[in-house]
DNA sequence: CGTGGTATAGTCAGTCACTGACAATAATCG
DNA sequence: CGATTATTGTCAGTGACTGACTATACCACG
């Protein structure tokens, strides 16, 4: 595999974050990113299939594990339950990701074609839950509808934390009683 | 107010409708559109702001129904059932477009980019009820909360809706009452 | 150590979405 | 009928993205 293929990806990925970050997203250029990261246009699209996509990379990490917590999720637990337990166990990939998840936040709030690709990325992983749901015994409209009702609790826990409170399963939990109280 | 600016809407609406279906939303060009309705491509941007958006125009007429819905709602009456009660209000809408909403979800289904533009729109909605649902005391976190949750809700009653299931006001009841059990 | 194969990158030309600036035309109002 | 104004046409340009072809770096193998 020549020509170290993961590298240049890294590269282009920490060059549109930057140029995103202090000309915003509009106003940079696919060629600029490719630029500064020492390859051409070209090879820009040949590793991103458009200039948002470039953003976008952890959800793989994060859909894997999301899947394995409901997979190995005892039978007996009912769905809300499993979910709930699903998405606390991104706990980590949440820690881990420091300044960068930050910066990338703030350059796709400043956007609306990054946000409208936000909204894509969560519907990917709605989709992706539900699937794994379906294999529980449920059809796949009720699994789509739990796994989105339950990534609506994950973004307002996600937030939540990120504004400051501390502890993020705990933010997860929280926002898991809400619903059940507001449904109730 | 010369040359019926409604008129050349709604004829480039058609048109674009018509063309996406039969040869594929990628495969349509600005340009054919534009000359289908009879005028030009420059013209076609002053109506929409991009091609996806000469999809997506009755958004406007449901955020009305669903807000005053809100705003109507009595005081004691709880958030899910003010939710739930707002998106039955929008029943006449639903079932007064016939043919043209079943032909539209069918060529928004096909393209990936139409798909990611309508959960935008979902996205508009959702925050336009939060709106309103703050001035009943929610706090902004919680009001997209509810309003997202309810909107998941509301997209499982309109698919089973649009599978045949005789009663739309009845799914929307199914679908808040699942979302009840599943957090229970 | 050369040599060939393969993955990756560069080059070039092209299409199409979208925009700004200005000219042309049609409806409206006096 | 003339003047005003909303709308459209024309034209030129930028930039995202793609296909086809070439060039180069890495690897394995003799």
């Amino acid at each position: 595999m020549p020509r170290d293929r993961e590298k240049v990806r890294r590269r282009l990925q920490l060059a549109a974050l930057e140029l995103y970050g202090s000309a915003g997203y509009e106003q940079t250029t696919a060629a600029q990113i490719a630029e500064r990261a020492g390859v051409t246009e070209r090879t820009f699209f040949r590793h991103f299939p458009d200039k948002r996509e470039v953003l976008f990379d952890g959800q793989d990490a994060l859909s894997a594990v999301l899947i394995t917590a409901v997979k190995e999720s005892p039978a007996t637990l009912g769905t809300w339950a499993t979910l709930r337990q699903a998405f606390e166990a991104t706990d980590s990939i949440m820690t881990d990701n420091g300044d960068l998840a930050a910066a990338r936040r703030a350059v796709i709030a400043g956007s609306p074609a990054l946000r409208e690709r936000e909204l894509t990325k969560a519907m990917v992983l709605s989709l992706a839950l539900a699937g794994t749901l379906t294999e529980r015994g449920l059809s796949n409209a009720s699994a789509l509808l739990a796994a989105q009702v339950g990534m609506a609790a994950f973004g307002k826990a996600f937030e939540a934390w990120l504004d400051g409170g501390g502890d993020f399963r705990q933010q997860v939990q929280l926002a898991f009683d809400e619903v059940r109280v507001l449904t109730a």
